[in-house]
DNA sequence: GCAAAAGTGTTAATCATACACCCATGT
DNA sequence: ACATGGGTGTATGATTAACACTTTTGC
C-alpha cells in the first residue's frame, strides 16, 4: 500500500449478512450464537471481517461458507452501518448485505468459531447483538419492496413448486394476504413460469401443477424493459 | 480502540457524494478539479476520508462545507463501493451518499484543496477520477426511480415555483417528456402543493401561478401511509 | 394583433379487485 | 362419501393515457 494512505485513520470494516431462507411456513434469518466477546453466547447476524484483498460480495461467500456451509446464494448490498457505537470495541463500520437460500437445499455447518447456527422466523427474532436488529428490518423491508417488482422469492423455492407455494411464500414476505385467483393470473400473465407437466402427488388432496422459474424467459423480459408487478 | 480491533486489516475509508442541482434547465452534478495526486486535474465527485469520530452524514456534511461552502442538504446513502483497484495507492471503500441543491440558493466557494468546481449536466459529464462515472450512473437511477415515488425534487426548486418548473425538473430526472394535464392533475389531486396566491410575472406570457411543498401536509400524508406517485 | 406559455375536461382503454363453485385425489 | 387443497372466469370500479382549445400577458 501507498504511503499517501497511512495519513488517513482507518476504521474496522466487518460484513454482516442477512441470510433469509423460507421453509415452506415462515420467512427466516439464520442466526449464529457467538463464541467470542463481545456478545459472546448471544445471537447475531453472520460477519466477519473485510480482508483487504477480497471485494464485498468474495467476503460475503467467504463468511457464509465458513461460518455456516453455504454457497452460492443471491446476495445483494443492503447499507453500510456507520454509526459511532454499534461496536463496543471501536469504531467499526457494517457493510450489509442479504443472502437468499433454500433452507433445503444446504445441511448447516457449525463452523468452529460459533456456538450454535439456527433459523429463526423474522416474525420472533431475540436480541440481537451489535444493531443487528436494525439491519435485520432494514432488510426485510427492502426485501417486501424489491418482491414486488422482481421475482428474487424463487431463490427461496425449490427447483419446482406449486402455485401455492409461490403464493404463500409472497405473502410470508409481504405480511399479507394475497387473492388466489388474481395471483395466479399476475404469475401467469408476466410469462417468468414454465410449466413443468408434473404434478406433485402423495398428498391427500388434488394433485398440484409443478412450474419452474424460466430464467431464460425472464432474462429476455427484463432486456425488452418489462417490468413484473405483484 | 481496543486491542481485539488491530488483529484485523483496516481498508481507508472514504466519502464520495453526488450533488445533483437544477438550473431550471438540466439535472446537473457537482464536480471538483483535483489540485493532488492521484488524478490530479482531473474531475471527481466531491468525497474525503472518513475521521473516526464522524458519523457518514456528518463526513458528509463537513465535505460539503469545506470544498464548497453548501450546507443542509437533502442527503441519502447510495451504495459503498469496494473494487480492489478503485484507488491506485490502495484498498479504498467509498461509502457513497447522493445530495439535492438548489444551486441558486448557495454560492459556490471553492476549497483550498481543489482547483475548480463547477456544475456539469448530467448528459455531458467527462471522464471523470476513480470509478466516479459509475456511482453517477448509480446515482441517476436511484434518484429517477424514487423521485415517482417520493417528492424529492422539491428540494431541487426555489421555494415557490410554477407548475411549469415542477414539471421541466421531473422531466430532466426521469428523461421522458410528461402530458402537461396529466401531471397537474397528480400532483394537484397528491395534496402536497399549497398555492401561494401569487404569480411569476414579467416574462411575456400569461403568469403562472406559484406554488410551495406543502411538507406539513406531505408528513401527515405519509404517517397515514399514503404513496405518493407519478 | 401576434407570439408565448398557462390553464383546463372528457373519453376510451387498461388494470385491479372482489368473489364462489367444481375438480382430483387420499382416506 | 367426505375432507382437502387445486384450479378456474366474470363483472365492476378505479386508474391511466391520450388528446386540443382558450386565456393572459408582453411586445
Amino acid at each position: 500500500m501507498n504511503n499517501d494512505l497511512s495519513h488517513y485513520p482507518r476504521p474496522s470494516v466487518t460484513i454482516d449478512c442477512v441470510v433469509f431462507g423460507y421453509d415452506g411456513e415462515q420467512l427466516s434469518v439464520l442466526l449464529l450464537n457467538r463464541k467470542e466477546e463481545p456478545f459472546v453466547n448471544q445471537w447475531t447476524l453472520l460477519g466477519g471481517f473485510l480482508n483487504l484483498d477480497e471485494t464485498f460480495e468474495v467476503a460475503v461467500e467467504r463468511i457464509l461458507s465458513h461460518k455456516a456451509g453455504l454457497a452460492g446464494l443471491y446476495l445483494e448490498q443492503l447499507y453500510t452501518f456507520g454509526g459511532l457505537d454499534r461496536d463496543p470495541r471501536g469504531r467499526v463500520l457494517s457493510v450489509s448485505y442479504y443472502a437468499l437460500v433454500n433452507p433445503r437445499q444446504f445441511e448447516l455447518v457449525v463452523g468452529k468459531m460459533a456456538n450454535d447456527l439456527r433459523w429463526c422466523s423474522i416474525q420472533d427474532l431475540p436480541v440481537l447483538g451489535f444493531d443487528h436488529n436494525r439491519i435485520i428490518e432494514m432488510a426485510r423491508r427492502r426485501l417486501a419492496a424489491k418482491v414486488t417488482y422482481q421475482p428474487v422469492g424463487f431463490e427461496l423455492l425449490n427447483e419446482q413448486f406449486t402455485m401455492t407455494e409461490l403464493q404463500d411464500l409472497y405473502e410470508s414476505i409481504l405480511g399479507e394476504s394475497l387473492d388466489r385467483r388474481n395471483f395466479y393470473k399476475k404469475i401467469t400473465a408476466s410469462g417468468i413460469l414454465k410449466s413443468t407437466g408434473e404434478r406433485r402427488t402423495g398428498l391427500k388432496s388434488r394433485p398440484a401443477e409443478l412450474f419452474a422459474f424460466d430464467k431464460t424467459r425472464y432474462e429476455q423480459l427484463m432486456q425488452e424493459g418489462f417490468q413484473f408487478k405483484i
